[in-house]
DNA sequence: ATTTAGCACTCTCGCGCTGAGAGTGCTAAT
DNA sequence: ATTAGCACTCTCAGCGCGAGAGTGCTAAAT
């Protein structure tokens, strides 16, 4: 299995743009006509032929141009493609946007899945910073009406997790406030395991209250993402292979299912780092649904505390040096801000503008 | 504008039942074979003439069937269609499903959008409940890290909001508690306005952290509706006047903009109490992209304290009845389960079940 | 030994045509 | 008032066909 010749590098690249760039199969002719190679269709034509049997490229059928395989694909990612970065203005502008909104993480989400869509022109999924394993910071009682409590959990980087408890008889703000505070001293920085090793220091109300903290750290630690945001459905949808066929409705219904996008991502969070970019051609690695559409998946965070993940989801043929460029620079760019905000234990320098009105 | 026969009104009905159905327009034979009637196709080809002149039935060419016009849709809505309640069975086991997960109200959203979605076979949406006028309820501080603080602002009703402020310099997390026990003894039920009025109560970092307070106080006063939760969209892609028609493109674009649904529903919220359902067909009321789409929408919620939108989307031809009686259900469900758990001064008696592990 | 020109061949796609089918409106009979 | 009968209209699926694009192969040229 003895490579390719640079010329065939070269041309399953050009045919690569090209079919991505038109959805239609590519001929030898067009190929020469638009690129203005200084060589005949007929090389071309060898070329594609060599570039056919190698399994790179396929005709629908005789005598059609060419359009790339699944293989293809994988080899231009893998080894072809050159890094296309985000022009430096787009970068700038980006940033600016997110430190503008530094204070609210549901929004960086929802910012980060709109650039992410708009850029790579296809859909987008971002998943909200989650730690691995879920450590109390603190936790606040809050009083509503009669027995009910609002139950309020920081977890160590900053997720949020709320619940509505009912205690078997009614008890005040007061001695609420007590109970919160107690058991967030003992078990502050402690994680569930830790915490119902240590669960015999309370007693009465307070394990009681205790009880339900570890029931939801533990849920917390089932789930392996955060809360999924997405956005550009519609990008995909206008794609020419996705209107009016069923294989459109049948991906989209995918992304409607929570379940499905958390396995899909658990993987991805499982098996690399932050920074680097994985590309999941032709829903590689059993997704039966998504035969015809690629991923782009990166993650992001400060590793052992919270991780999150982040990707596009767009037509096999898509734009894939634009997807890369811009998974990674969102992917840095959220794992800065995550870093910058959330972390806790870990003693970053910090430099950020005073702004206290 | 003397009123339809009796007759003409059941065949208006016949002919939307089976463009709903079908898809397809409808003529006279079809009719009477399809549903016995005791008439030959002359006499209703007479009264669907009449239609046709009033408006309410147009033919997409000579001589091909009826389809209804929005205006055949409008008469049907508010005067022919007759209330299908849910079955029972199924109206016991969402409710079931709700009082299951009665402690998270992020689920109940989900859950309505999903059973909405589900049981009128179109796209749904609902917003989570949201005050009219908020009203502190319990402030919170936590120390992060170095001058970061994490506030977390629960509102009367429930709703939480949380924000990254960044101080001046760093406060401890035993001041950080005494301040914000502090200002939600002060000012604990008051909306930003009386708490604007009465600022002075407070100086120093306390009137610092108060000024955060109400930055986010008013922020959530000029929102109109809580977090948008959408879910179907698939079921309104797969209807034949959607595939392969870029009006499905504008149409979800629509819903991709979350800016936009606000002002939707924002005139629903306004115009109408909770229990009522509202039609608007044919995107009626200025909304272009909707033209081929209808909404039905209700609202929730305990008045003059917290409310939510809920509604569905679909194309004109949908299924009205099952539309309109599913989001009534869900409209009712929802504001006694809002009632219930989430209201807080007034007096309503309570008799939930005893559950404390 | 490559590259290229030429050529015969294949396959798709858009076009116009056509006949079947469905539906209508009108008129006359019931 | 209703209905049977009928002539007419319009869509739509199917078909044939020619243009166009693309291929593979062979033989000549570099």
């Amino acid at each position: 299995m003895n490579d390719l010749t640079e010329r065939q590098k070269f041309i399953l690249t050009l045919v690569i743009h090209e079919y991505i760039r038109t959805a239609t199969p590519v001929g030898s002719q067009h190929l020469v006509a638009r690129y203005n190679l200084d060589m005949s269709s007929a090389t071309v034509r060898n070329e594609l032929a060599v570039l056919t049997e190698r399994g790179y490229l396929r005709q629908p059928h005789t005598s059609a141009g060419r359009v790339p395989t699944e293989e293809g694909y994988r080899y231009f990612v893998s080894r072809l493609i050159q890094a296309t970065e985000l022009p430096d203005s787009t970068r700038r502008m980006i940033s600016h946007q997110f430190y503008q909104m530094r204070h609210d993480v549901e929004q960086w989400m929802r910012l980060a899945a709109s650039v992410l869509a708009h850029q790579s022109r296809a859909a987008s999924l971002v998943t909200a910073p989650h730690p691995e394993k879920a450590r109390l910071k603190h936790l606040e009682l809050i009083a509503t009406r009669g027995r009910q409590v609002l139950m309020v959990l920081v977890m160590v980087g900053g997720e949020i997790h709320q619940r509505i408890l009912i205690l078997s008889e009614p008890v005040g703000q007061e001695r609420l406030s007590q109970v919160a505070h107690h058991i967030t001293t003992l078990y502050h920085g402690k994680d569930a395991e830790q915490i119902r090793a240590l669960r015999s220091l309370v007693e009465g109300l307070e394990a009681d209250i205790l009880e339900w903290v570890l029931e939801e750290m533990e849920h917390v630690d089932s789930v392996v993402a955060g809360e999924i945001y997405l956005d550009g459905l519609t990008n995909v949808l206008s794609e020419p292979e996705f209107t009016a066929s069923d294989e459109a409705r049948r991906a989209l219904k995918l992304l409607e299912e929570p379940t499905l996008l958390q396995d899909l991502l658990a993987r991805t969070v499982l098996t690399h780092s932050p920074g680097g970019v994985q590309v999941l051609i032709g829903g590689e690695g059993t997704w039966e649904e998504l035969r015809q559409c690629s991923m782009v998946l990166g993650s992001y965070g400060a590793p052992g505390l919270v991780m999150g993940t982040l990707g596009v989801l767009g037509p096999m043929r898509m734009s894939y040096g634009r997807a890369i460029s811009v998974v990674r620079f969102m992917s840095n760019l959220l794992s800065d801000l995550v870093s910058e905000t959330l972390m806790d234990d870990s003693a970053i320098k910090s430099d950020e503008e005073v702004s206290h009105e």
